[in-house]
RNA sequence: GCUCAAGUGGCGGAAUUGGUAGACGCGCUGGAUUCAAAAUCCAGUUUCUUCGGAAGUGUGGGUUCGAUUCCCACCUUGAGUACCA
């Protein structure tokens, strides 16, 4: 009887499905442990073998912590809305919605057959209603909270208006937009509404404000940082430029200090690798420094301006005394003596105010080039210096010298204040920008030689020019000058981020739409009992002719507020019916949260997830999906949940404990090479110095050697008669064909489909050989040829069990060999897999059956356990084989074999004698032999006689055990 | 530029606290079986070699009785970031 992998697949996947052997029950009294996946998108195109690499991983450890006793949650689902499937729609006219669900039929089907040990029960899809209601009530929460500085924590925006309402905002420490002014509660009373509205919007969690975007015209929506990529979309590669627009954002920047605080405190809890850390900790970019001002002095010029701006209530950067004042920020407030000129981005608000009238030409000059300059062409050119002086000077704060006002681009207006102060000593920036003008450059570090180079470490300088400074080093004079900074009321210590307020508005359809309805243009929230608040349908899935998102095209997009439900657009009065938000949520809405939603297996209508759920599997134990979510959903996902736990929703801080990073399979493309100029192909051996056009070929024409199956190329109706006439010049009897690692496209034919593997080798297959191609987190390529080894195994492995006849087990005692062999295979696998090192634990598998075979072990002892620890890898063929040995229940809870230290102990080794570090030959000696005793065995054996040849060796290691080294 | 990974046979990779480099598999070579092929099985497969051996884990140094493993410098590849003050 043979292998019949395909009938075995399919029983026991029907089997699974039909027992619901992975149903995760919620208050089970084993322990918990919650594997997950990242959740797919479903693209038309369908799964590639790259794509299941995670989920293998995932499941092999899901159902290894089964066998370890543990109540295991591992659900899937699908991250369905999305640009592809709006694309399309936009091209076919296709609702989204269809495209989706058919995607999502095929990937399905995919999974099944790779027999994942999935709990379907409670699927998760972000483009349901029933789903995306708890997207929107979030919204809904975020947009009434704040974040509170003092008690380190969002709050309900109501205990802000309580604070408001008593003592005005002068005392209020809160997270809030960099504009907002002081007032006092009879201030603050005095206010109509919408005064009241929009104040509190700058304090929200989510909040509309005029920002400027990356809008992407080709895509017609805009883009977060972290969807850019070189300066175009990550999907799709279009050009993306700055736009100032209206758009819901959410206040992640609040959160810096917490999500960093996670990564280098909460090891517990965010067990990630370090480069991932590295690249949030870099994301977030936090310098500790401290803001100064600058007083500009005053021209007439600018008198002129400073009346205008006294008569505008609540400018700031007005006072009686220095009408004009420039605040910077910088991590070097050490070096402040050395300030020799500053620096304002070119958008800076104070460059229209501050410039002369000499200067006036210059200065407009180079602010329209500037703008005129993409964001490509700035990151592009970092090298050219440009610049103009403003004509005005400022104040140094202790020196009152006059420094020049400069603008440039290299200031950045959306970091920081827009304006530096320039230390040109102390920053090879400034340092260039000075040459590049003839500024003057002051040293002020003592025995250090600037001529050629500014000297930027912070370390092994002391100050000098520096007045009080004078002497200290960095961190003594940062705390000192911060202080004689506040002394002056000048500056303050200070901290920046980069993490910079998410966008929240997509400019799209196939998204949430916002639980928001506009009175006089303030948004108003939605009641949540009137959730969900359903995507309602357009004609067309573009923008409107106005300019509006594809929201703008639905004729029933108004909310009635006395009948709490969505109205036709015509009964729109703006008393009772307002109109609705137009744009919809990003991507990561519906992923920021999906984790808890898998926790709830009952009662999803009532709640976003039952508190007995939370309570029970807390957070994810274990999370496996790509590197390129390090920005973005795994960022995000972290804000949401620290702000969920603040408002008490869920009681965790992070979400992911355990995070792996799977590498991407690599597809290994093959070319053949057509002479140029003719129909001539020639095989890559032959090609010498000929000039030859290499051209994609799909890899399922080329085997293992390299050679191409020319009448399969030739008879492929998607090249037409291309191949049909050439003529292919073979060597030695074949066509080899030229082959190179690439990302699996498409377009470079070398996509290679799950599929296709399942139905010619079966699951268990596929399933071992993607373990097997190498380390998890390592890239590397595909090649579908050494599947070979692994289906060998397979069969191997059902001939340890199965014969012509039947089951060929019994009873019989095992022998010490395969007691060793099984010992030594638990110990390695149970490693392994607690390592997440599945390549190796599949070679050990091979060993271990190739072993037995040799033993012509047929001991149920033996062979029983090993299926139990080959069940998580290939669980078709274990769960087969199992049930041949006479159970009737899955081996998919079996308890895990238990390892026995006394059947690997050995009385002998076979000790490595090495010369000068280099091992020449072994000799096999008892372990219990005494040092010595080593020592004089070795040295009369008549092979280190010989080795010696007559030299008197100067020394003799030996480490009983392991090895004896003879130096000499 | 800065930050972080990684460089081992023809290929994927192994070597868990410094102790036999190349496990396991692919491919290749030879053989058995077969009318033949597939499948299966057996033997070999880092390089050089005067067949005694010798060299060898990106390069060059260092520590050590002993280094793929630790340290320093450099080269290459990949990822992240992009004037962040």
């Amino acid at each position: 009887m043979s292998y019949h992998f395909n009938e075995i697949e399919k029983k026991w996947q029907n089997y699974w499905a039909d027992k619901q052997t992975f149903k995760a029950e919620n208050n089970r009294d084993k322990p918990k442990y919650y594997v997950l996946d990242m959740f797919p998108y479903p693209s038309g195109a369908g799964l590639h073998v790259g794509h299941p690499l995670g989920y293998i991983a995932s499941d092999i450890y899901a159902r290894y912590k089964r066998h370890k006793g543990f109540n295991v949650l591992h659900p899937q689902g699908y991250d369905s809305f999305g640009l592809p499937a709006e694309q399309y729609a936009i091209q076919t006219g296709q609702h989204p919605a269809i495209t989706t669900e058919t995607n999502i039929k095929t990937y399905r089907r995919q999974l099944d057959q790779i027999g994942f040990s999935f709990d379907w029960s409670r699927e998760v899809r972000t483009s349901n209603p029933e789903y995306y209601k708890w997207t929107q009530w979030i919204f809904i929460q975020l947009f009434e909270s704040y974040y509170c500085k003092d008690s380190n924590r969002a709050r309900p925006i109501s205990e802000l208006i309580t604070d408001f309402e008593t003592e005005g905002n002068a005392q209020i420490n809160a997270a809030c937009d960099d504009d907002v002014t002081y007032f006092t509660a009879e201030d603050w009373s005095g206010y109509a509404s919408e005064e009241q509205q929009d104040i509190l919007l700058k304090y929200r969690l989510t909040y509309l404000a005029e920002t400027e975007v990356n809008w992407c015209p080709a895509l017609g929506t805009v883009l977060a940082n972290d969807e850019i990529v070189n300066g175009v979309s990550e999907r799709g590669g279009h050009p993306v430029i700055r736009k100032k627009m209206t758009q819901w954002s959410m206040r992640i920047s609040a959160y810096a200090e917490r999500l960093l605080h996670g990564i280098d405190y909460n090891v517990e809890d965010l067990d990630w690798t370090d480069s991932l850390k590295d690249i949030q900790r870099n994301w977030i970019g936090k310098s500790v420094g401290a803001s100064v001002t600058f007083n500009v002095n005053m021209t007439s010029d600018m008198l002129k301006h400073v009346q205008h701006d006294i008569s505008e209530r609540h400018s700031e950067l007005v006072s009686e005394s220095h009408p004009y004042k420039i605040e910077v920020f910088t991590t070097r407030p050490d070096t402040i003596y050395g300030v020799s000129f500053m620096t304002l981005a070119p958008e800076h608000e104070l460059v229209s105010k501050i410039t002369t009238e000499a200067q006036k030409a210059d200065v407009d000059a180079y602010i329209e080039a500037t703008a005129k300059r993409s964001e490509r062409d700035r990151m592009a050119d970092v090298k050219t210096i440009s610049g103009v002086f403003t004509g005005a000077y400022a104040e140094h704060p202790f020196t009152k010298e006059l420094i020049p006002i400069w603008i440039g681009d290299y200031v950045l207006a959306g970091y920081g204040t827009g304006a530096v102060m320039s230390v040109p000593c102390g920053d090879q920036r400034d340092y260039d920008f000075a040459k590049h003008f003839d500024i003057p450059i002051p040293n002020i570090f003592e025995g250090v030689d600037i001529s050629e180079e500014a000297y930027a470490s912070k370390d092994n300088v002391k100050l000098a020019n520096s007045d009080f400074l004078n002497g200290m080093n960095y961190k003594k004079a940062t705390k000192r000058a911060i202080y004689e900074l506040e002394q002056l009321g000048q500056g303050e210590g200070k901290t920046n981020y980069r993490l910079r307020d998410a966008v929240f508005s997509r400019q799209r359809y196939w998204g949430e739409p916002f639980p928001v309805y506009y009175v006089n243009d303030k948004p108003q929230m939605i009641d949540e009992k009137h959730l969900p608040i359903v995507l309602p349908e357009v004609e067309k899935y573009l923008p409107t002719e106005e300019g509006e998102p594809p929201l703008g095209r639905a004729d029933v997009w108004a909310w009635d507020t006395t009948t709490h439900s969505v109205v036709s657009n015509e009964l729109i009065d703006n008393e009772h019916v307002f109109p609705l938000e137009l744009n919809t949520m990003p991507g990561w809405a519906g992923s920021s949260w999906y984790f808890f939603r898998y926790m709830e297996d009952a009662m999803r209508d009532e709640v976003f997830a039952s508190k007995e759920a939370l309570d029970y599997w807390e957070s994810v134990d274990l999370y496996i999906g790509g590197s390129e979510h390090a920005t973005g959903h795994l960022l995000y996902s972290r804000f949401w949940v620290k702000f969920l736990k603040d408002r008490g929703f869920v009681n965790v801080e992070e979400p992911f404990k355990k995070l792996i990073n799977q590498g991407m399979i690599l597809g290994t493309s093959a070319f053949v090479y057509r002479e140029d100029g003719t129909n001539r192909y020639i095989s890559s051996g032959l090609i010498q110095d000929k000039n030859v056009i290499p051209i994609h070929v799909k890899v399922k024409y080329v085997n293992a050697s390299d050679e191409l199956d020319i009448d399969g190329l030739k008879s492929d109706s998607e090249f037409g008669d291309d191949y049909s006439d050439a003529e292919f010049i073979l060597e030695n009897g074949v066509y080899k064909v030229g082959r190179e690692v690439e990302k699996m496209s498409k377009s470079k034919y070398n996509v290679v489909n799950p599929d296709a593997i399942c139905e010619q080798y079966g699951a268990d297959s596929l399933r071992l050989y993607e373990m097997f191609l190498g380390p998890l987190e390592q890239y590397k390529p595909w090649n579908t040829a050494g599947i070979t080894g692994v289906h060998g195994f397979l069969k191997k492995l059902w001939k340890l069990y199965v014969d012509d006849n039947g089951l060929k087990v019994s009873d019989t005692e095992p022998s010490k060999d395969s007691l060793k062999t099984l010992h030594k295979t638990i110990k390695k696998v149970e490693e392994d897999i607690e390592n997440f090192s599945f390549n190796t634990s599949v070679s050990t598998f091979m060993i271990a059956v190739n072993e037995l075979m040799a033993q012509k072990c047929n001991s149920k002892a033996i062979l029983e356990p090993l299926l139990i620890l080959i069940s998580p890898y290939a669980p078709h063929i274990a769960e087969e084989l199992w049930n041949r040995l006479g159970h009737d229940d899955s081996i998919s809870t079996v308890s895990f074999p238990k390892f026995e230290e006394k059947h690997l102990v050995e009385s002998s080794k076979n000790y490595p004698i090495s010369f000068n570090g280099k091992m020449r030959f072994t000799l096999e000696l008892p372990l219990d032999m005494s040092k010595d005793e080593i020592e004089k065995t070795v040295m009369a054996h008549e092979k280190t006689i010989a080795q010696l040849d007559g030299r008197e060796p100067k020394k003799v290691i030996v480490v009983p055990g392991k090895i004896v080294n003879i130096v000499g």
